[in-house]
DNA sequence: TCTGGGGTCCTAGGACCC
DNA sequence: TCTGGGGTCCTAGGACCC
């Protein structure tokens, strides 16, 4: 029975709520499905002899890496994600480790949503492991959304991987509940239960919340969802800026969450990448190369996506202090590393004198034309706009493809190919990223 | 052997224009 | 000549998420 002293519902249970018309259900059904510890999982389905121990996906320990995911085997131990990996390696060194296949795991994701895509169009993919859906009755289905929730946990299953899943009259709600039973678990906040679910919580378990938000409610007295939803908006304006009113609304349980149709592509930002070396660069060279192999990378994944972006931003952590960034905007948007690399150093010269020890290097260009529609033929000759010198640009595409065809290695601009070499030799970095399976 | 890499969004100050 | 205010763009920093 789903009696009072409980607001959510989990295992035999959700028998009892199945019941009549929609499973009894009113008003909006909104889903959180969650992969459980996603990517140890998908390396154990590939690996059947790692089944049943601990596995765990990051960087090395001797190179600063974190921890990315553990399996259920490896957290009785203390391992969690974004855990320092030399600290993990502690707790659990007979932990099977390995640095991952991205594009393995982007390939399970796909299948994943596919089966959510066929239960609902009404589908927001929020990160390669986790997705919203609305399985309101009555909008695209008439089943009761309980029995959606639970097929849907059934078909991830069959794939060889696991799911939990939270369903609720929202989002805040769907996603809280999502982390109330792991693995494989399916828990439900019945519509109108919602705001003595959320009461108790203390503040951090609602995403947007994060580690000063939470030091600054505490501060003011405010501990857990109910004492949030019940604060004064004025009490709450210093820390949440103009989002205070909906984050009352949303410990209140009254959020109202849109779940965009599936089609509705989410677009891209801004597309960065960067480096923590094992060792501090602290010559110009060394950092000026570095710049322009990470540029490299960003500049083809511009090229893939058909991206231009205007601004560029540069990213300098030392090892001491925090990361400092400058970025600067150009007179037309590119996706040719070329120009911007040559930006990115100038930036860079403004933030970090040689001498200084570089932990992290980052580059980024964002700010895309809103028509995206730059072409991509191999040796075209200039796009409409004149966006980038045509000649460099098909250059870098021409390279691309050939780095598709060969490998990334079998192309490298001068500075970054001796740079690559010199690093490999002096053993400084980019050898980095060799699983140790 | 202490702390990654990919993002999004917001704020605030100064420059500049009307 | 002195003055204010609003809007927008640019830049740096930071919170937060997975």
């Amino acid at each position: 029975m789903y009696d009072s002293e409980h607001t959510y519902a989990q295992g035999n249970d959700l028998t009892d709520v199945t019941a009549g018309l929609f499973g009894g259900w009113r008003g909006p059904a909104i889903g959180l499905m969650d992969l459980d510890a996603f990517f140890a999982s998908v390396e154990q389905l590939d690996h059947p002899e790692w089944r049943g121990k601990p596995v765990i996906v990051g960087g090395s320990p001797e190179e600063r890496g974190v921890v990315s995911t553990a399996s259920y085997e490896a957290r009785p131990y203390g391992v969690h994600s974004a855990m320092p990996s030399a600290q993990a390696k502690r707790l659990c060194p007979d932990a099977i480790w390995t640095h991952g296949h991205f594009d393995r795991y982007r390939e399970m994701s796909a299948k994943v949503m596919a089966i959510i895509a066929d239960e609902t169009p009404y589908i927001d993919q929020v990160s390669i492991d986790e997705a919203f859906f609305d399985i309101t009755p009555g909008r695209f289905s008439r089943e009761s959304p309980v029995e959606i929730a639970q097929r849907i946990s059934r078909r991830v299953s069959e794939l060889g991987i696991t799911c939990s899943i939270g369903l609720g009259p929202n989002k805040t709600v769907a996603k809280i509940a999502s982390e109330r039973d792991k693995p494989r678990g399916l828990t439900v906040v019945l519509p109108g239960t919602e705001a003595a679910f959320l009461a108790p919580l203390p503040v951090r378990a609602m995403s947007g919340i994060g580690k000063a938000a939470d030091a600054a409610l505490a501060k003011a007295g405010i501990r857990t969802l109910g004492a949030l939803a019940e604060a004064p908006v004025a009490k709450l304006a210093p820390i949440f800026g103009s989002a205070a009113e909906m984050m009352k609304l949303r410990a209140q349980g009254r959020e109202q969450s849109s779940v965009k149709p599936q089609d509705a592509p989410d677009e891209v930002k801004s597309v960065s990448n960067e480096r923590t070396f094992a060792h501090d660069l602290t010559a110009r060279e060394d950092v000026y190369a570095a710049l322009a192999l990470l540029g490299e990378s960003v500049g083809r994944r511009l090229r893939r996506k058909g991206l231009v972006g205007r601004t560029v931003t540069v990213k300098v952590r030392y090892t001491f202090g925090s990361g400092h960034t400058a970025q600067r905007k150009l007179p037309h948007p590119t996706d040719d590393e070329n120009l911007f690399v040559s930006v990115a150093r100038e930036l860079v010269d403004s933030l970090w004198q040689p001498g200084m020890p570089v932990r992290l290097l980052g580059i980024g260009i964002s700010d895309f034309d809103a028509d995206e529609g730059v072409q991509t033929d191999l040796f075209c000759d200039v796009d409409e706009r004149g966006a980038v010198s045509s000649d460099r640009r098909g250059l870098s595409v021409a390279v691309d493809h050939v780095r598709e065809r060969f490998g990334a290695g079998a192309v490298s601009f001068g500075r970054a190919a001796r740079f690559e070499r010199d690093l490999v030799r002096e053993d400084k970095f980019l050898t980095q990223n060799k699983p140790t399976e």
